[in-house]
DNA sequence: CGCGTTTGACCAGCGC
DNA sequence: GCGCTGGTCAAACGCG
């Protein structure tokens, strides 16, 4: 937060900011950049230095300066070198060589702790990821059950019928994901899921099941829930004096009308970073609260999104892929995506709903309540624990003509390294961050960076 | 002149 | 069948 809030705001050329997001403490920031540590060789290192500048534990007399010349003693075995040119060798002597004792004992207890640390998070992917597995199987199973079902009692019915008497039973989406096409990577294809750019789904067709990929249980779950992810709709209450949200996007305004119940219009907009993008959005002022800015965002990218909007995207689309997947049958019933929600977003208990009676499963993102703003958080690598490529409101994968400039990879999202979290913003995203206050959660085991949008200042 | 917004009309779904 | 409602279209309009 540092570099990027303490820059001035007209800076011509942007320059990389450091998110503090920084595991192991490599403190790049930090101002004293004597000691070196780049040089070492110790990949998982801790700021165990940190504890003797903040408290004086157990090396009460240090001043900077001295804990440099003893670190330079550490760091040169052998060599009095340094010491002899700071002039400094007779008064820390003798300090040094005890306190080199001290470090080197807690450097030892650092890494045992690092090693027992890394030996937790083993485990507890490996749970997960058997979890996660059980919990496939199990949705799988039913999915199997439901479907002979329907083959037994519901051939009369028509396919139609199959897909709108799922559509509004809690638990099912799975079904109700499979009514829509699942090849959205293909332009022509997800206009015809949102009607051509007509109308939203209003041809029967498109609500017959047509997609059933004979794939591996793991596949055949990830489909349907990446195809009911493309038909639901992400709101995001958050509280704005602007008429709309600045998601990074570029919109277009079709529509507006006056919504039932609520005095405010409702505007609609479609995307127009790319000819054929199927996303729309509303955008609706809270009736209750006419501070609080209500956008719901629908359909999928099919264009590279600039960093700003691939934060926006990602935000929604996480939040889709979360509830969405938690409101799927489990062997116990239906999963509380309430639980879920806390589970995975113990900092935002009560941001995150989902609605099963609307027409479309629609996940709530309560923004406006943002318990701190301008706080960075790092996320447990469980956070979001499905993948969520190009989901709603379209996290694309691919990179606009200039994101390699930017961002300084070739494939795939930007990279963070698992050390230290580097990126460039866009030349406003300055702007945007001060605009709204973001706080910025990073899930580095997904490489997503997800903005948390508080507008409320 | 091109692009985006505004706004009334139109259409489809749904409930009664 | 009718009316209500949400969503979209498209002509008119404004702006740079």
């Amino acid at each position: 937060m540092e570099s990027s809030s303490s820059r001035s705001p007209s800076s011509p050329s942007p320059e990389p900011i450091q998110f503090p997001v920084n595991l192991n403490c490599t403190t790049n920031n930090q101002p004293d950049q004597r000691l070196n540590l780049g040089k070492r060789k110790v990949p998982d290192e801790m700021d165990f230095f940190a504890d003797y500048k903040k408290d004086g534990g157990g090396a009460p007399t240090f001043d900077d300066d001295a804990t440099d010349l003893l670190l330079q003693t550490a760091a040169n075995t052998g060599s009095d070198q340094s010491m002899v040119e700071t002039g400094t060798f007779s008064i820390c002597d003798h300090r040094g060589k005890s306190q080199l004792g001290v470090l080197k004992t807690e450097l030892e207890k650092k890494n045992l702790e690092n090693q027992q640390l890394k030996e937790m998070l083993n485990q507890m992917t490996n749970s997960y990821d058997s979890l996660k597995m059980h919990l496939l199987t199990v949705l799988q199973q039913q999915k199997e059950q439901q479907n002979v079902h329907h083959n037994r009692g519901g051939e009369k019915e028509g396919q139609n019928c199959h897909s709108n008497e799922l559509i509004m039973v809690p638990g099912k989406f799975m079904d109700l994901g499979l009514a829509v096409a699942a090849d959205t990577d293909d332009a022509s294809s997800a206009d015809k899921e949102m009607g051509g750019g007509d109308h939203i789904d209003k041809s029967p067709e498109n609500k017959a099941p047509r997609l059933m990929r004979a794939d591996s249980p793991k596949n055949s779950v990830d489909q349907a829930t990446e195809a009911t992810i493309r038909k639901a709709r992400v709101s995001v209450r958050a509280r704005s004096e602007a008429p709309t949200m600045t998601d990074g996007c570029q919109w277009r305004k079709y529509g507006q009308k006056i919504a039932k119940g609520n005095p405010c219009p409702r505007a609609y907009y479609r995307c127009t970073m790319a000819t054929g993008c199927p996303v729309r959005k509303q955008v609706q002022r809270c009736a209750e609260d006419k501070n609080v800015l209500i956008t719901t965002y629908e359909g999928n990218h099919n264009h590279p999104l600039p960093p700003a909007a691939m934060a926006m995207a990602s935000t929604t689309s996480s939040a889709a892929r979360m509830l969405l997947s938690g409101s799927m049958p489990s062997a116990d019933g239906l999963i509380n995506p309430t639980f879920l929600a806390r589970t995975f977003l113990p900092c935002s208990s009560n941001m995150a709903t989902i609605s099963a009676s609307a027409p479309f499963p629609t996940v709530t993102l309560d923004l406006t309540q943002t318990p701190n703003p301008l706080q960075f958080h790092k996320t447990p690598s469980n956070q979001f624990p499905f993948p969520f490529p190009n989901a709603l409101g379209g996290v694309g994968y691919e990179e606009p003509p200039n994101f390699d400039d930017k961002i300084g990879g070739n494939d795939g999202p930007p990279i963070f390294d698992e050390t230290e979290v580097s990126y460039e913003e866009p030349s406003n995203f300055d702007e945007e961050i001060r605009r709204y206050d973001v706080p910025l959660i990073f899930d580095y085991e997904c490489d997503n960076i997800i903005l948390m949008v508080d507008y409320e200042k």
